[in-house]
DNA sequence: GCCGGCAGTTGATCTAGATCAAATCGTGAT
DNA sequence: ATCACGATTTGATCTAGATCAACTGCCGGC
């Protein structure tokens, strides 16, 4: 299990390690990319945010947030996929969002974490200090407007997926989260798409509220029927995403 | 099936109506039970609301937006719980949130609405015309801010609701929505709660992700094993709040 | 008071998906 | 190359909840 980002002093010592070393800390990058948060900020804000954030590698499973922990940081997702977790305390499980970059995580104004946020797979974030960025949120609307836009995004995904859960079959189900990996995958031409799969078995489960033995034998079935193709495992082929959406029946 | 409120025409009418007849449309008794939108506002943006706003009353079962539809409104709910629903082609339905005073309703930013509203209850609610309202949200920080904290706190409960849907057996689940209902209902003594339940068995199925038939026997179990008693099909007796909690292990 | 219809309950059966139990496949260490 | 182990697939059963089918209780209209 690769360790997780636990404290601030974590994050403090990593920081103070970088600037040492002289490497410019900035978040101009994430701006490059659109990241939620630098998309919003003036270049004087982008500075100062610039100086107290940390752009740190993380490796697939670790965790950056702890359900019920309280976290002095934010971050924005730069690369890779982040999933979000509930977990109940006799260890049943659900994933209840995934997120891509260049999305926010953490929730604002609200130190406790009700999820835990894990890498799903290698991923790259910007980490910021909470109080830091809970200053800039109120003293710039059109921060505030950019994560109120994310929050409302997540909300609308959040309520497909009680659809997904509440009301579709288990082959409707795969279906369903193969199309939102596709659709939220790079490489894609007119209709043929191919991806890794960010997630293993077991945890495609326990986003549709499935055992890993449903989902693997809806995923030859998906096969056998031609709508997709499977090679190793994780990654995956969809000859024509018509088909795939067909699956799904919404 | 009452009428529902189908576009801004049907609005401007009633409004005018009002208007003429010289009652005060104000929001003030929004401020006055902290109505999500008021609180946020100025004397003078209240005024200037109030003027363009209306208090409506509505029938259960009465829909307020509907699914796929372009709404030029938004509303606050001052009394009576509102279902946000989303259906399927096929029929399958699922609710996917309860509103409840003094929720807002309506997707700020976004014209097209992916879900219906829907009263459940008979309710009363105070419409706003959308473009005015998002003309304050870009002027008023703090309106900004009060919505953004709701649309989290309702991200918060869809996630929830996530681990319930994907991951709870059919008694947990209604043990959960019970729960619900009775935290959001008026009279509660010390342990022991009384309420009305908003919703219809097949709406309670419809929320669960289940059939009425399943849920009206866990409701007969939880009654056998004394957790609740139900009298007259709608209103409901918890002696003990602390054990409907149990059923629901989390 | 009687009738009709809808909401809810209860019972009998069926089935999608869970659970239990072996195989395979892949990958990384030796 | 070989071994070991975790991830995945596949197969055989079991079961929670769905489905199908009565039945009951509650109004509202006549």
């Amino acid at each position: 299990m690769p360790d997780a980002i636990e404290s601030d002093q974590d994050m403090d010592v990593a920081h103070s390690e970088v600037l040492e070393l002289g490497i410019p800390v900035a978040c101009r990058s994430c701006q490059a990319r659109h990241g939620v948060v630098c998309g919003a900020l003036s270049s004087t804000q982008l500075r100062e945010l610039g100086r107290h954030s940390l752009r740190r590698k993380i490796d697939a499973g670790c965790e950056i947030v702890a359900q019920g922990s309280e976290s002095s940081f934010y971050s924005n997702i730069m690369r890779g996929v982040v999933k979000l977790c509930k977990v109940m305390p006799d260890g049943r499980q659900q994933i209840v969002g995934l997120q891509f970059a260049p999305d926010f995580v953490g929730r604002p104004f609200v130190r406790e974490s009700t999820l835990s946020a894990e890498a799903a797979t290698d991923a790259e974030i910007c980490v910021f200090p909470r109080n830091l960025l809970d200053r800039m949120i109120s003293e710039t609307p059109e921060l505030q407007r950019s994560l109120h836009d994310q929050a409302l995004k997540e909300l609308d995904a959040a309520r497909e997926w009680m659809l997904t859960l509440g009301r579709r079959t288990a082959e409707e189900k795969v279906a369903s989260l193969l199309y939102l990996i596709a659709t939220h995958a790079e490489p894609q031409t007119a209709t043929s798409t191919a991806f890794d799969l960010p997630l293993s078995r077991a945890e495609i489960a326990d986003f549709l509220g499935l055992t890993i033995e449903t989902v693997s034998r809806q995923m030859t079935r998906l096969r056998k029927s031609g709508v997709i193709s499977i090679e190793n495992f994780r990654h995956i082929v969809v000859p024509d995403m018509d088909e795939l959406e067909k699956k799904i029946s919404a």
